[in-house]
DNA sequence: TCGGGTATGATCGTCTACGGTATTCCATCT
DNA sequence: AGATGGAATACCGTAGACGATCATACCCGA
């Protein structure tokens, strides 16, 4: 079923997006091409594919003769990205809570437990989970550029998640909402995942906000 | 102002897309690598780049050892493609208006202008212009993700259109369709602007299920 | 005749090496 | 101080080579 062959481009584009996210490359700052490769230990087309393919989901930016520099994370982003996701996402998940198969439902339990048992590790390992999950939600849906769009919007709001959000008092409340908003689902109450999505989303925008009004 | 500053991998990029869109490179055929760089007279490195973002706007895709496809075309896309160009898309435009600046304005009346003196010429031409029109109506809301996505959605449904519309009895009414839209954009009038840029989707997606349903 | 294994050729993915060129920065000069 | 010039750095693109992989056609044996 699933294609095992991949090509290095294509992992070292993943690697890299994971490297952006947790800040081990830092915002702002250019992207040495050859260093980057040398430490990864590969040369510098694969790299520069997947450099091209990052700038393309908006994690990069590229300076001509310059070279690709981390996006700057901002204030407006965040609204934008989260604008996007609650015109999107509620709407998505709910179609595909109607019609997913019962591997579906198994994958996307999968996904939640998964979330759940990472609560108590390191934050960026929860946000990678936190994805997932959000993902498992919207793939039943079969809508391929869909899936793939709420999957980019949440790779991009997860920088912000990770370099802002105080896994503090959020966590609580996060579980509380996933677990509600997974019941809907899995009961396929189409309504109740919409309503509890948005909500959802709402929410860690309303903490996120709070956040950087403080930060920056 | 603009940088006018471009990689070749950037420029082939777009001479690439356009040349998917317009059917010189068919559906469903594999792009040969080498064939291709030799023809537009580079080396593959850019042309790979190249290739790598456009698989990530969703136009080819890439089996790995046997190279880029052109993504086939698909009732189940059309519908998907235009269901969420409904649910950003005429948001998008009617804030857009209301904080176009002059210079925003006098853009849009440039693209719309040549919108209506392209009327004439090949369907292709056409629908580049009419791509070029719906950003225009977005970009002045300076909402660069935004703006990014509502792009790659009309390209991707600019493939449809080029492949199945035919021009004649859909000119007309699109050309009154645009026409009062811009006006009410002109005007400022975010609710109006809303409901004729959804009205004008519709209409679009309408017209693109008749002639599927014919040709299949 | 037909199925399965195999040889063959085409193409891809990646590497290495190299040169041109744009950008940056610093020293020097006026 | 500000402008000029030049060296250092890094990016951008080319060229050629090579192994790996895929598709096809062929061959052979049952």
């Amino acid at each position: 079923m699933s294609i095992v062959v991949r090509t290095l481009s294509d992992r070292v584009f993943e690697v890299v997006r994971e490297q952006i996210l947790n800040g081990r490359l830092p915002n702002g700052e250019p992207i040495r091409q050859d260093a980057l490769a040398s430490e990864l230990g590969i040369s510098k087309i694969p790299l520069r594919e997947a450099l091209a393919r990052l700038e393309q989901e908006g994690l990069l930016i590229n300076h001509p003769n310059r070279g690709y520099y981390v996006q700057p994370m901002s204030r407006a982003q965040v609204d934008e990205i989260y604008a996007l996701r609650l015109s999107i996402e509620p709407a998505a998940a709910a179609y595909a809570a109607s019609v997913a198969t019962e591997e579906d439902r198994a994958n996307a339990t999968r996904a939640f437990r998964a979330l759940d048992t990472a609560a108590h590790s390191n934050l960026a390992d929860v946000a990678v989970r936190n994805r997932e999950f959000h993902i498992a939600l919207v793939e039943p849906g079969r809508r391929a550029l869909t899936t793939q769009l709420v999957e980019r919007l949440a790779v991009l709001a997860e920088r912000y998640v990770i370099a802002h959000l105080e896994p503090a008092g959020r966590d609580a409340r996060a579980h509380v909402e996933h677990q509600a908003l997974f019941n809907a689902w899995l009961e396929r109450d189409k309504r109740k995942v919409e309503k509890l999505l948005k909500e959802h989303i709402q929410g860690t925008l309303k903490d996120l906000r709070a956040q950087l009004k403080d930060a920056g």
